[in-house]
DNA sequence: AATGAATGAGAATTCATTCAT
DNA sequence: AATGAATGAATTCTCATTCAT
């Protein structure tokens, strides 16, 4: 006993696999728990309270696009080059990814009531959008470039949601490509 | 004593409310009861159990749509007309809404693990996207139709998470607008 | 099942029993319900949590007191008369409460902690006074009768903790003669 | 690591203050830890277990009054030069002592628990009244000052109650001046 | 000595549900 | 229809304790 079974990062993902596939509410502490082979209340030791791991699922999440999606914008690439390798990287997420979009799945569940929350979820969604129109603005006068960036971004969440339901690829991938016809 | 205090629609509507604010799972038969003035043990004279009230509020929101938006396309106005009728009475929906659409909610939220409520929401997606092919083919290819149809669906589902976050009016809006620029 | 099995005072009376024998703290709600012949979780029925029912167990021996002690002090009776019912009817509390007296029990255990057994608390004392005050200024100037009434629920206090420590009632009701004595 | 941060004597007092102040039962190991800038499982050093932290704790105080207080009466002094010291002593200590007298505070929270407990504080409280009585022998007759040896302690361990709700310092000290008076 | 990770038991509380009245 | 009392299971969280490092 008390040999290191897992790390804060390992328990994010599990919690973050659960929480997408049946709900943050619905996802209790027993089950992290049992997902990673601990007890309930070894749990404890690494996180304050489920809010907590909430918390850190969403800035986790929310890193990992900044890292490794968002940044892409400011590669020396071509507009056209920039933006097919956002879309793709930002498809292979979401295809990839059981149980859809967390930030806007805790974006309803949950955020009405979590101020924390809804700070994370919200500057997420601002990020992104910025983040494409700046690539967006190298073709396009900027409220242009703003409104295909949330229309884009709008899209592809509600076609998350439906590709959750259906599990039709092509259509979810229709969305990216709608993108890339407008450079 | 058995006095009668509720209609089961008003404890319906108060439920559908509390699940579009609070999510389901983090709404209790309490709650509900609550916002009802009745205590927990009478919902159950109204309704078999949460799971029930969860479908029932799913069907009654699905046939709200069907009689009120869907049917739309029967009526006989113009291609846009009919169009720019179905928008507006969407947006009015939505706009008034406090937490979204609770289909969508439910989709990411709980469908997973309920079957009868994933039928129910895949059937008012599929019916919301025929309603919408209907009008459009009397001006588009019915594969063209099919497309704008269910991008405006995606966007739209994905402008409601926005709005809920942000509560900008004018761009949830956007989003119909764009839809009555293609008729 | 759902038949009537206790009351609030029922419950309240078993709680200040263990209260007073094992310490608040020490006392779960499962212990509560055990004496009650119920569930751990049906107590919440009656009570919204643990402090209330500290609270609530406060007030009700504070009652209690008012009500058949510290009301003599009203009675058409002679001062000497007076006294002796106080005195005997707080020896008689006394010497049957196992566990001595919440009150004081409580003010050491958690009152630093809890503003609102506090203001009890500290207001059952000074009734407590108040009462003997008004009977000794019979005989005594404001300030001596102050004295005496203070000093008498000093030693009665302490030695309610002797009591509980040693079984010696002669020395418990020693402290109530000692006042007598006075007028 | 493995840095000597605390002592036992050190662990010892930053306990008995929380044990004080709230309440023993409501004490965690956790709070004696962070009080201590350990963690947890550290203070398994030190001491066995939290029992063995309570016992520990009786008996430092305990012995804190055989050799600074108890002493005093074989002091070459007279009497009322004795009794002087001792009640400047003790309630120099008491006036200090945030949150009471230990000694008195777990009698009442868990004596009837643990037997070990109540042999250390039964122990105590016999000591100090022999102290007391010694001294008061040299003035009264055997009988005689064992009741005022008694009134005295029981006196004193109620006013620790009331200054502790009340803060009042002259009313905590007036027990003490009233035992100078007899002699 | 001290730490970090873990445990298992048990704490308070909440939940959906039942049912006699 | 509605209520009040109860249930049993589950939930979040805390606690004392252990032990390899």
């Amino acid at each position: 006993m008390a040999i290191k079974k897992t790390s804060k990062e390992e328990i994010l993902n599990k919690a973050i696999n659960l929480f997408k596939t049946q709900g943050f509410s619905n996802t209790s502490m027993a089950n992290i728990a049992d997902e990673c082979g601990l007890i309930k209340g070894s749990i404890y030791h690494h996180f304050k309270n489920k809010d907590e791991i909430g918390l850190e699922a969403l800035k986790y999440i929310s890193e990992y696009f900044d890292k490794n999606i968002f940044s892409i914008k400011d590669e020396t690439l071509l507009t056209k080059e920039k933006l097919e390798k956002i879309v793709k990287k930002t498809d292979e997420y979401f295809l990839n990814s059981n149980g859809g979009c967390l930030l806007a799945n805790l974006a309803t569940e949950v955020s009405n009531q979590n101020e924390a929350y809804k700070t994370v979820i919200i500057d997420y969604f601002k990020t992104w959008e910025e983040c494409l129109v700046e690539v967006l603005e190298e073709k396009y006068p900027k409220n242009e470039a703003q409104d295909l960036a949330y229309e884009y971004i709008c899209s592809l969440q509600g076609a998350i949601i439906m590709f959750n339901l259906t599990n039709n690829k092509k259509r979810l991938l229709k969305i990216g490509k709608n993108l890339l016809t407008k450079v």
